[in-house]
DNA sequence: TCAAAACCAGACTAAATGGTCAGGTAATCT
DNA sequence: AGATTACCTGACCATTTAGTCTGGTTTTGA
């Protein structure tokens, strides 16, 4: 009898909660955090402003708790890669997830954009060590691919930012390229636009594209 | 006698434009239209906000000014190539082009950036016709290199996103890549950039690199 | 030199905005 | 059933914001 009948998961709070969450990551991915408004966030989430403001304290710890959770997306398989590892299948997999959270979470990826274009006043000094530690690492793999003869001699700088770049752009200035193709992208679109940008970045890189990838 | 003792350019007003039009591009830059104080764009001109809405009847119609003059930047030697023209010149050439942009006006690429991501509320249906008809015009031509040979097959789309993706990228991610790299990027630094870039690209795409862009 | 035009700026206003408060109702737990 | 907690919301407030108004001063051009 100790059945619980309402799990936290579906109850009223984590249902508005979520809502305001995924309400508010709109309207901050298209205004950035100043020019965001509350009321738009509360229009969205279908709810009285005053309720917005009793689920989160203010407009900046909402915005935090987004910022949070957006920034564990950035965690993936390319974490733990090693100069083991074969770096085509580790680059053509991490240009896939990339362009995968491009593809389904273009709001966060716009968030995170804005947040960065305006200076990123809100990533503490603990996000940017960890970042930068994690990049340190990163780079670390790539120069130990080249010296071991596994990479064509590059930058491993601007090869990440390269990637980060080119993935990103697909959901940050999806206006722009919906408006010049004439369409918005297609699920076939982004497949497409994935193979290609894999077969871009390894060629230049002097690796082959591994058959899972064409 | 009928000598000119003040042009136009060296009056007062135009001093003071010109003043209001760089602050506000910071501004803008930082905090996109909504965002961005009049307030603090006449502390950066160092004039009093009522100046600022002196020279500029509204904070719209200076944000119009500037996106207009920001737009003429996209103007570039890519505009007027054909398919006779070598297109490992004409891409290194434009990719450094593109990189010049973001090294020298990082603001205005930043600006833009802004303004696509907000959904582009402010570029009028002519500014709209008139890229759709650029990029039509530059899409047949690489496709006229793919049908001659000069060029592998590829999608002209994605080309062009990627080039305009990775070279803004460096001005709209400075934030980011200042603090990964754990410094700012110099003018050395950009030229590396440029040419690991162009190499990237091209090598992509199947061309070599010219000797003028190693 | 003098009048017209350009420029300057403090005081102000109306609207919008983030946030509070107080007084509810609904859900939950024992 | 009763009490505790979670949830809801209209009214309100202090602040900020873009923009105006009015009365100047400086520059310019004849």
């Amino acid at each position: 009898m100790a059945l619980i009948t309402s799990s936290k998961e579906d109850s009223i709070g984590a249902q508005n909660r979520s809502r305001i969450l995924a309400a508010a990551e709109k309207e901050f991915a298209l205004h950035g955090f100043k020019g965001a408004r509350v009321q738009k966030i509360a229009d969205g989430a279908d709810l009285p402003k005053t309720n917005v403001l009793y689920y989160f304290k203010s407009k900046q710890s909402l915005y935090l708790a987004l910022l949070e959770d957006i920034l564990s997306l950035w965690n993936g398989r390319f974490d733990e890669a090693t100069v083991d590892d074969d770096p085509s299948q580790v680059l053509a997999q991490y240009i896939a997830d990339k362009m995968e959270i491009s593809r389904n979470r273009p709001e966060a990826s716009k968030m995170f954009a804005l947040e960065i274009i305006n200076g990123a006043p809100n990533l503490n000094h603990f996000f940017r060590d960890q970042h930068a530690q994690w990049m340190k690492g990163r780079v670390a793999v790539i120069q130990a691919w080249i010296n071991t003869g596994k990479l064509a001699q590059t930058n491993a700088y601007y090869l990440l930012f390269n990637i980060w770049a080119t993935s990103q752009h697909y959901a940050d200035f999806s206006v722009q390229i919906n408006e010049l193709r004439g369409q918005a992208m297609s699920q076939a679109d982004f497949t497409e636009a994935t193979q290609n940008l894999i077969k871009l970045i390894l060629t230049g890189c002097g690796l082959s594209v591994p058959v899972a990838f064409t």
